[in-house]
DNA sequence: ACCTGAACACCGTTCAAGT
DNA sequence: ACCTGAACACCGTTCAAGT
């Protein structure tokens, strides 16, 4: 008789993420990620809390491969060009995994969500500190960031209607924010 | 004997953006909306199309407030007093209406949705010409807006964790990017 | 013309029962 | 220890029936 069905987490986790990309996260459910590792749904009970843990369980999956991509990328010990590198990398990851990179940085629906992005902002703070100095590294990486992050967000959304070239919109910004947080006896 | 219970399109509206702001996107039902309005679910269908309809428009209403923040914070006629007025709009808004803002610059679920923000951004469009001139304008537009957008999601999600003061990296991000955008001939 | 109740096909989730 | 089927309380949506 053949063996009983039997899964594993990091299964289901993968077969979740699959399905978000695919999909979109409506289609999500807990029934269909059930299926595609051949239990049934309630069995996904014995592995994750709920769904929010589910999508919680994907969201750290995704987490980690953006640290490791960072970590591949800054390496010239130079900041400016690291950072073009880090940032560089995130929007091919989320040109790559859009559906993921949305959930990453929407607002949570249940408040109390955790701190998912703290090691990615330490090495991006370090690096933005030696270029801006101390005193201003803090709100100088959140500008930063938050341009990375909003430029992102409009692009997988379709939100830059007016025509003209993405990529040369991408490297202005990069360029011109980057001129702006290096204090000016240090620019080129 | 009482007048059987009626509605309309608008009072649909606001109830769901009430619902929306209140208790988030996910108790956003159409049995609660049809409650707010005094009407069962069913009779819905009768003004609106579907749920996703509904949230069309609830996002119309939004962007129609935004739009009238808008022009009416522009109008000391000198582009980067004009810009930081609208953007600090946005953020005053943003903070008033979270569910809402989130939802206006989150991916769509369908693809094919329509272009809401046209008329916001060809005013922006139009100031950053004056600052950058025209060669530079809509990538200088691009970046200014996605950082703007970039700060604000990330704000209301709570993705600044390093402490500090949110106001004055938010002030710092504004100037700096204007600076950055303003030819050197005509930086103060 | 608009509202209603009943119904359908879905959800997430629980739980007793199997092995 | 893990999986299953049945069941519960929800959804969005449709539709015949009422007024």
């Amino acid at each position: 008789l053949p063996a009983r069905a039997q899964t594993s987490t990091s299964a289901i986790v993968t077969a979740a993420r699959t399905l978000l990309e695919e999909r979109g996260p409506d289609a999500l459910t807990m029934r269909d990620v059930a299926t595609a590792v051949g239990v049934q749904a309630p069995s996904l009970y014995k592995r994750v809390r709920n769904r929010s843990d589910l999508i919680r369980l994907v969201l750290d999956d995704v987490m980690q491969e953006l640290m490791t991509a960072q970590t591949a990328a800054a390496t010239t010990g130079d900041p400016a060009t690291d950072l073009r590198a880090i940032l560089n990398g995130y929007r091919t990851f989320a040109h790559a995994n859009p559906a993921a990179y949305a959930l990453l940085y929407a607002p949570p629906t249940a408040p109390g969500e955790p701190d998912r992005s703290q090691r990615l902002s330490a090495t991006l703070l370090h690096l933005v500190t030696e270029l801006s100095g101390p005193a201003d590294a803090l709100p100088a990486a959140r500008t930063l960031v938050a341009w990375a992050n909003g430029f992102i967000a409009m692009e997988l959304a379709d939100s830059f209607h007016l025509g003209g070239d993405l990529p040369t919109a991408w490297t202005y910004g990069l360029t011109h924010i980057l001129t702006a947080i290096t204090p000016p006896h240090e620019a080129a």
